[in-house]
RNA sequence: GGAGGUGUCGCCUAGUCCGGUCUAUGGCGCCCGCCUGCUAAGCGGGUUGAGGGCAAAACCCUCUCGCGGGUUCAAAUCCCGCCACCUCCGCCA
């Protein structure tokens, strides 16, 4: 239901060796053939019973007087087996399901084994800045610019809640716009999707297992608040045969991210790093498995081609089995370079979910040689609130003035450089 | 939020009152073949999906009439809950 039943079933070691580069435990994979195997047998038992339910069910109109009374005795006590054989057969697939449903998609081999620390860099593209003078922070250059309004965001919502205003608000919408635009090129149909959904949403991308701590849930109501926009996307077409001819569909969706942030408590405690809910595009593909690879790697080009539009430095890291998430088989994050902090933070990240997700939301594709399940692959595009950070610091100037870069200066009504607002 | 209605195998549709003969009707579309100067028309056949048995195929079986329960020997059909959509009223950007 959630990796490969025929993988389980025919190839288990090669579940286990990837718990094992997950750095999690193998029992879990025994547990869920054992699982399988009860399963089949009380499916087979099941399905015997019915079968002789039914022959006997078309006798008992055609029969008369004795026969037919004892036809209805037979069939009375075959019924009560027939409905605890039927109880038997749910019970086996519900734990078999439980089973397989808690271990995580398959790790690629060629992810990094080992947990958060053991990412491999793949490169680097572009210097980190040097500095002639003291670079500011984002929160200070945010508050010159009269861009981000952090008081105010945590006087009203709380801590790690923000306004951006003026031109930071500009930005956003700029940032927006240009993410759209290369996305709209490359094939992409454009999409605002719902940021509240149901569990069978939020379960079926993978965010209701150990993740579901960083999840809000609505008081009273079936719904959840999205933490990406991959859970609509995802959701979008489950329970649907697409034509595997229409493959691949790219869509491009703008949303509010909302993230509780459980656990982190003492990290990026200040600024805009680090929020409740911030926006994003997202890029989401549906594929087959034998070509989620090259798209994955076209998702990471295009992320690429963004952040060197908006003139950031940055690093790719191909991240470590331990470090995946319940869904992705491998995952490659962009970290810019965050002067005032001296590092690369994570400013996206693009996931190749193979069939996991499509098996948890029924997503299939209909081929010549029969309905399989997809792929499905998601990648940022532009997390508004850490673009803007690495925007800010970056592009920097002694007065607290910000260069726009200059694919950013149409959507941005021409400005070229953003100057501090007097106080 | 209130009242009423609808949901059938891609689309449309018969069947639901009165449970068994539904192994779900017919049309459209699509696929294969026949026929035909070409095309169209016509003729014949096929066309939901999932699961189990099997190394696999053939084949057999089970489930699937929005979803989940219940009643019954037996449920598309009767009962209950849920979901979605539609109409009207109220409210609202």
């Amino acid at each position: 239901m959630v990796i490969d039943p025929r993988i389980l079933r025919e190839a288990p070691d090669r579940v286990r060796a990837a718990q094992t580069r997950r750095g999690l435990s193998a029992d879990v994979v025994d547990a869920a053939v054992a699982a399988d195997e009860r399963r089949r047998a009380t499916i087979a038992e099941f399905e015997r019973l019915r079968a002789e339910q039914k022959s006997l069910g078309k006798q008992i109109p055609k029969a008369q007087g004795d026969e037919k009374q004892e036809l209805l005795a037979r069939t009375k006590t075959l019924s009560g087996e027939v409905k605890a054989a039927e109880a038997a057969q749910s019970e086996a697939e519900a734990a078999y399901r439980d089973l397989v449903m808690s271990i995580p998609n398959v790790a690629s081999e060629d992810a990094p084994a080992g947990g958060e620390d053991d990412f491999v860099v793949l490169e680097h593209v572009g210097e980190p800045r040097q500095f002639d003078f003291e670079p500011r922070d984002h929160v200070e250059l945010g508050r010159m610019l009269g861009a981000i309004d952090i008081d105010r965001g945590a006087k009203v919502s709380g801590a790690r809640f923000y306004y951006l205003t003026g031109v930071g608000a500009d930005l956003e919408l700029a940032l927006v716009n240009l993410a759209m635009e290369q996305a709209r090129s490359a094939g992409f149909t454009p999409v605002i999707p719902p940021a509240l959904v149901r569990p069978r949403a939020m379960d079926g991308t993978g965010f209701l297992g150990q993740a579901a701590d960083d999840v809000y849930r609505i008081e009273g109501e079936e719904l959840y608040l999205v933490g990406t926009s991959e859970v609509p996307l995802a959701a979008y077409h489950s329970d649907e045969i697409l034509d595997g001819s229409s493959l691949p569909r790219r869509y491009a969706a703008f949303s509010p991210c909302y993230r509780k942030e459980a656990g982190s408590y003492g990290k990026d405690t200040t600024g805009i790093i680090r929020v409740h809910w911030f926006d994003k595009v997202e890029m989401f593909s549906y594929t087959t498995v034998e070509e989620s690879y090259a798209e994955h790697q076209r998702l990471l080009a295009w992320e690429k081609e963004f952040l060197t539009k908006l003139g950031l430095a940055f690093r790719v890291i191909d991240v470590a089995a331990g470090d995946l998430g319940l869904s992705a088989e491998r995952k490659f994050d962009c970290e810019a370079w965050i002067p005032t902090q001296g590092k690369y933070r994570e400013l996206t990240s693009t996931s190749n979910c193979t069939d996991f997700q499509a098996r948890r939301l029924d997503i299939r594709g209909r081929f010549p040689e029969g309905t399989r399940h997809l792929a499905t692959l998601n990648g940022t595009l532009c997390a508004m609130t850490r673009t803007i950070v690495a925007l800010l610091e970056t592009h920097q100037q002694a007065d607290g003035s910000v260069v726009v870069p200059e694919a950013l200066r149409p959507h941005l009504q021409g400005r070229e450089v953003l100057e501090p607002v007097a106080k």
